[in-house]
DNA sequence: GCAGATACGCTACGACCCGTAGCGAAAGCC
DNA sequence: GGCTTTCGCTACGGGTCGTAGCGTATCTGC
């Protein structure tokens, strides 16, 4: 899976003026800097296009509506996460949950995460958009992760298959959403204390589950 | 604390005409009527009027703008959250992650919290609002629900209060978080199997987490 | 080269929504 | 009945949306 494509393609039969790939660039990031500086409400097509230095009407070549640019001008920046292996399960955790903090400190990331998340609930097709290029694509996290501790002896290994699938989603969400809920909605610090009081909390659960 | 002050509180000096209730509540059921059809971004205040049955000047002299408005008509959905004493920690928990889930499958629920979250990332007033409406409310329902466990012997009392608060938090937003990244974001079904699987993995971990 | 195809920048446009102002009428207090 | 405030209504300037049309630029196939 290639970075991230877009919705209106140009067609495959390749003849005539292709596109400018500087203006694509341009444009995604003349989208991120529009979202910190007006938000996600206060962005308009328009301003995007000034920025970028671009007509109005390219954009439109590109990007339906003003919620599949964002999605592929913010999809990128989750992509930078990793997962450096610190040696045991625990400072992988807590590694990783000080990263996305950060990543989520960033004005333009947790303006538009919030932003097509309000707008999925009622577009099915950004929901599928969104499910692809960021949440799907960031599991690796955690299934890199629970592979480590395994081969440390840190996590039992699961037989099922289906059970490991559903142990990621969940593991996954856990993460993910109280890192999300913490920075954005009550608003409070992740700092180093608040990752290792939570990571205490998931891996303290993780080594008690499988009964 | 009552239930929502508007921000552009009538005059305290009563006298001439008063505010219609009706035209409050016409237009707080409207608000939310509009966001399950249209959604955040197609929300228009004209709709909202239109629906109520009210004139749109009317609309702006209680609301100062879009956000303060859908703030206000959603709020008091999440007041209908209660924790039934279920017998155990394990067993209150699941139930009001199923409650929360069920609140969160209705449209104007996720749809009001998801974009009021997008846009207080560049709004401070906003944030707070939602703070002091939303997130501090709910808290009672975590504090609630340790001092069941604690009387129960499920879980140990706490000496420090500095502690206490910021275990609340955290695991308020453990729960919260988690619960709106799976339903929300990964958009996959918070079921009985999800919560029972979810709490497992929380009880477990507050079991083992002071030492 | 040259013709065909496509993308580009630019301008203009109707449609819609915003938030405000001004009006006469209605509904309460003194 | 007089005062005050809210009500519904209409109208308005300003802004954004998304599209259409034009002439120009760039690349491919012949």
């Amino acid at each position: 899976m290639s970075s991230s494509t877009h919705p209106e393609a140009p067609r495959t039969g390749r003849t005539g003026r292709p596109r400018s790939i500087e203006a694509d660039t341009a444009i995604l990031e003349a989208t991120r800097a529009s979202l910190v500086e007006l938000g996600w409400s206060k962005l308009t097509m328009g301003d995007v296009a000034t920025r970028a230095g671009v007509a109005k009407t390219t954009l439109y070549r590109r990007w339906a509506n003003k919620n599949e640019l964002v999605v592929d001008a913010v999809a990128v920046l989750f992509d930078e996460l990793e997962l450096a292996d610190r040696g045991s399960l625990v400072a992988d955790v807590e590694g990783v949950v000080l990263q996305f903090a950060e990543l989520l400190g960033q004005p333009e990331t947790k303006t538009a995460l919030m932003g097509v998340v309000a707008e999925s609930t009622c577009d099915e097709a950004l929901r599928a958009r969104i499910r692809s290029a960021i949440v799907e694509r960031q599991k690796r996290l955690v299934v890199e992760g629970r592979e480590r501790a395994q081969a440390r002896g840190e996590l039992p290994y699961e037989d099922d298959p289906e059970a490991e699938a559903r142990n990621t989603d969940l593991i996954f969400d856990v993460v993910a959403g109280a890192v999300v809920h913490r920075a954005l909605v009550s608003a409070q610090p992740v700092d180093a204390e608040w990752a290792r009081r939570f990571t205490s909390l998931l891996v303290s659960g993780l080594a008690a589950l499988p009964r």
